[in-house]
DNA sequence: AGCACGCCGACT
DNA sequence: GTCGGCGTGCTC
C-alpha cells in the first residue's frame, strides 16, 4: 500500500550548508519550530523543525532517510518572525543556519534532552498582561528640547512602517528620559520593548533608571552574567509576553517577544555591538532588520553616531533627531591638546598635566586619567643585547604586571615568571618599556600622597563585587583621582568629576585600520562626556605626541559631527564602508604558509565568479601569530553588496578545499570592524 | 563540528 | 604481519 508518509526538514547546529530530512509517524508530526533528537552518522544530535512535507510512500530519495529520534517539545521555540530573521541572518552573514539558530536559543536548548514539565509549561501561549497603568514621574521634567524630541519621534512612530530613528544626543543630553517616556504608554498598554545596551555590567545606572522609572514592570535582563538556567527563565519569561521590558546585550536581539512594539539600541556606535566569532553578527543591523520585519519603531541613541548611523541619514533610510543642552546648567567641557614632545615624562604624564591634576584635588574635586592599557609595562626589555619578552605562542610583546610579579599575553593569556636576569645575555638588569595603568597607580599615589588614587581595570577588579566597591568610593565625592581602562569609558556619572585626562592615542591617529580614528573619535568623545557632568565645568587634556594631526584638531575645535563628516568624504574617495561594502576572509593554519595558500585558492575562485568585486590580499594579519596559530586575511570589497554576496554564494556552493591546506581553518566575516 | 574511512611508519 | 598517524569527506 502506497500511504503518504511525512519528512521534516531539520537545521542542525552543525557546518553544514543544508536542511537534513528525516521520516516522522503519522501520529507524531512536530510542528515547525520545535526541537528533534535525530541521528547523525554514529551520533544524536539535536535539530530544529523548519518544513514538513507529505510525500508519497514509493517516492525516490538519493538518500537512506532515517526516522527521528523523539520530539522534544510541545510548543515551537520560535514564532515564524524570529525564524524569519535567522534566515535572513543565515543568508546575509553566510553562516549555516543550524548555527545560526542554535547560538540564538539559550544554551539549556542546545541539549538533546526533553524539557523539564514545569518547563513545558512555561512554553504555553500565556495570555497578554493586562494593561498597567504607568505612574508618570512628576519629579522627572523633561527639558523643552527633550519634549521636542520625543513629539517627533512620537508622531514619526505613529507612521505604518516607520523608519529607524538616530537619537544624537551628547553625553548627558538625557537620552535616557527619551527612552524612557517613549516606552511609557506602549508598556502600559502590555506592549513589550527590547533595549539592546553594549556591556549591561558597564551600565549599571541605565539599569538604575529602569527599574526605578517602571518599578511596577516586569523586566528580565540577558547578560554574560547569568547561568544557563537563569538565562532560560528569562527567556522563557519574554517569550510568554510577560517580561515587557528586556534589556540585554547584542544576542538578546534574538529573544522571542510577541508583542513587541519597539527595539532601542543604546550607544548604537559601539563595536561590542558586533559578534567577534563563530556568527559573526551585528546587533544593530538584526535590530533594524527585526523592526523592519515587524514593522514596528525602532531608536538608535549615541553621542558619537557610527558612521554607517550617520550615512544612512543622509540617504534619507534613517530619521536623525539632534540632543544638544545638557540639563541644568551643566556646559560642555574643554578640551585641550597636549603635546608630549618637548617634556620629559613621569609614567607618562607631563608636567602640565600633574600640576592640572594637583589643581583639582587641591579644588576638593575628582579627576580621571584614561589608559587603555592593563599592567605595569607593555613591554620589559634588556638594555644591553635587547632581548625582549615575547610571547611563545603569540606575535606580541608580553605585559609586565608588578603586582605579581608576572610576564602575562593580554593575547592568549600566556603568563610566565619574571627572569631575573636576561635570558640572552645574563644582564641582571631588565628594563621596561612604556606605560600601563599599574605604574600610572603607583608614580600618582607617590605623587599625590595624601589622596586616594582608584584604579579600575580588570585586573583590579576581577573579585566579585569589587568594582562596585570601588565605585561607591568614588561616589562619596571626596577629591582622588581614578585610573582605568575603557572599563571607565561610559554608563558612570561621577558629579564630581572636573578632569579628565586621556593617555597614549598617538597608536590610533598612527594606525592603518581604517576604523581605528572612527572608534578614537567616539572613546575621546565618550571618555571627555565624564568630565564636568554636575554644575561644574569640566576641563579634558589630550595627550599626544601628534598634536598637529588634522583630523584630531578637527575633532578638537569643531567637534564629533563635523569630524565624522570628514571621515565619511575620506570613506567615499576609497569606496569604503559605508560607500562601498566588505567582507574579510581569515584563515589560520600553523604555519603561515597554508593559510596564504588557501586565501589565494579562494582569492581566485571569487574572481572566477565572475562578479564585480575587489580582493585586497591574501596578507598576514596584524597580529600574525596568534595562541600558535598563524593567520592570514583577505579582503573582499564591492560597491555592489549583491556582488559581493553572490560571490561568495559561489564560493560556498562550489566547497573549498585544496590539498596540503587541511589544518587551515577559515571564516567569512560580512561588514568587518575588527582586522586584527 | 564530530566521526568515520583510508593509506603509510614502529611495535607485540 | 598489525596498531595508529591524521588527511579527507560525510552527516538525511
Amino acid at each position: 500500500m502506497d500511504q503518504p508518509s511525512t519528512l521534516v526538514h531539520v537545521a542542525i547546529p552543525r557546518p553544514l550548508h543544508t536542511l537534513l530530512s528525516y521520516s516522522v509517524t503519522a501520529g507524531e508530526i512536530p510542528a515547525v519550530g520545535v526541537r528533534v533528537a535525530v541521528p547523525l552518522g554514529k551520533g544524536v544530535s539535536v535539530g530544529l523543525v523548519l518544513g514538513v512535507e507529505a510525500v508519497a510512500a514509493d517516492s525516490e530519495s538519493e538518500f537512506a532517510i532515517k526516522p527521528i529520534q523523539a520530539v522534544l517539545d510541545t510548543e515551537p521555540l520560535a514564532d515564524a518572525h524570529l525564524l524569519a530573521l535567522l534566515e535572513w541572518a543565515a543568508r546575509y552573514y553566510h553562516c549555516p543556519l543550524g548555527e545560526v539558530i542554535f547560538s540564538a536559543l539559550p544554551a539549556a536548548l542546545r541539549k538533546t534532552k526533553p524539557l523539564s514539565k514545569a518547563m513545558q509549561r512555561l512554553l504555553k501561549p500565556a495570555a497578554q498582561p493586562a494593561a498597567i497603568a504607568v505612574e508618570p514621574d512628576n519629579a522627572l521634567q523633561l527639558t523643552a528640547s527633550q519634549q521636542a524630541c520625543l513629539q517627533s519621534i512620537q508622531t514619526w512612530n505613529a507612521e505604518s512602517t516607520p523608519r529607524p530613528v538616530l537619537l544624537h544626543g551628547i553625553t548627558g543630553s538625557g537620552k535616557t528620559e527619551i527612552y524612557l517616556r517613549l516606552m511609557t504608554p506602549l508598556l502600559a498598554a502590555g506592549k513589550q520593548v527590547l533595549v539592546i545596551v553594549p556591556e549591561i555590567g558597564l551600565t549599571p545606572q541605565l539599569l538604575t533608571r529602569f527599574a526605578h522609572f517602571f518599578a511596577e514592570i516586569p523586566t528580565v535582563c540577558l547578560h554574560s552574567g547569568l547561568s544557563d538556567g537563569e538565562r532560560f527563565k528569562a527567556w522563557l519569561r519574554a517569550r510568554s509576553g510577560q517580561a515587557q521590558i528586556i534589556i540585554g546585550t547584542r544576542s538578546a536581539i534574538f529573544t522571542p517577544a510577541p508583542s513587541l512594539a519597539l527595539i532601542v539600541i543604546d550607544e548604537e556606535h559601539d563595536a561590542s555591538l558586533k559578534q567577534q566569532d563563530g556568527f559573526r553578527y551585528h546587533g544593530r543591523d538584526l535590530a533594524i532588520k527585526r523592526a523592519q520585519m515587524l514593522a514596528i519603531p525602532v531608536l538608535l541613541g549615541s553621542a558619537t553616531p557610527a558612521l554607517e548611523s550617520l550615512y544612512n541619514v543622509q540617504t534619507g533610510r534613517y530619521r536623525y533627531l539632534r540632543l544638544e543642552q545638557r540639563p541644568g546648567s551643566a556646559r560642555p567641557p574643554a578640551l585641550q591638546v597636549q603635546d608630549t614632545r618637548p617634556f620629559e615624562l613621569q609614567a607618562g604624564l607631563t608636567p602640565d598635566t600633574l600640576q592640572a591634576l594637583r589643581n583639582t584635588l587641591l579644588r576638593g574635586e575628582q579627576a580621571m586619567v584614561f589608559l587603555n592599557r592593563r599592567g605595569f609595562a607593555p613591554a620589559l626589555y634588556c638594555p644591553s643585547c635587547g632581548w625582549q619578552a615575547d610571547c611563545a605562542h603569540c606575535s606580541v610583546k608580553m605585559t609586565w604586571h608588578a603586582r605579581r610579579n608576572r610576564l602575562v599575553c593580554h593575547h592568549c593569556g600566556a603568563e610566565q615568571a619574571t627572569p631575573t636576569e636576561c635570558p640572552s645575555c645574563k644582564n641582571p638588569q631588565l628594563t621596561t618599556q612604556g606605560q600601563g595603568t599599574e605604574r600610572l597607580e603607583l608614580l600618582l599615589q607617590n605623587h599625590f600622597s595624601g589622596f586616594p588614587v582608584v584604579r579600575i581595570d580588570r585586573d583590579s577588579t576581577s573579585r566579585k563585587g569589587e568594582l562596585e566597591e570601588k565605585l561607591s568610593a568614588v561616589r562619596t565625592n571626596e577629591p582622588l583621582i581614578l585610573v582605568g581602562t575603557q572599563m571607565l569609558a561610559k554608563g558612570h556619572d561621577f558629579p564630581n568629576l572636573t578632569l579628565v585626562v586621556i593617555m597614549d592615542i598617538d597608536h590610533a591617529l598612527l594606525s592603518t585600520d581604517y576604523r581605528a580614528l572612527e572608534r578614537l573619535g567616539q572613546l575621546l568623545v565618550q571618555v571627555a562626556g565624564r568630565a564636568g557632568r554636575a554644575t561644574k565645568a569640566g576641563q579634558v587634556i589630550l595627550q599626544t605626541s601628534q598634536p598637529q594631526h588634522p583630523l584630531l584638531q578637527q575633532l578638537v575645535g569643531q567637534g564629533y559631527t563635523p569630524f565624522a563628516k570628514q571621515l565619511l568624504e575620506d570613506r567615499a574617495r576609497w569606496s569604503f564602508p559605508p560607500y562601498g561594502y566588505h567582507a574579510l576572509i581569515r584563515a589560520s593554519s600553523e604555519t603561515l604558509e597554508p593559510a596564504l595558500r588557501l586565501l589565494e585558492f579562494i582569492a581566485e575562485r571569487l574572481k572566477a565568479s565572475e562578479q564585480v568585486i575587489q580582493c585586497l590580499g591574501p596578507v598576514p594579519a596584524p597580529i600574525e601569530k596568534r595562541a600558535n596559530r598563524y593567520r592570514a586575511q583577505l579582503l573582499l570589497g564591492s560597491k555592489q553588496r549583491g556582488a559581493l554576496h553572490t560571490a561568495l554564494d559561489f564560493l560556498l556552493a562550489g566547497g573549498v578545499k585544496l590539498r596540503g591546506c587541511s589544518g587551515v581553518r577559515w571564516s567569512i566575516d560580512v561588514d568587518p570592524v575588527d582586522f586584527s
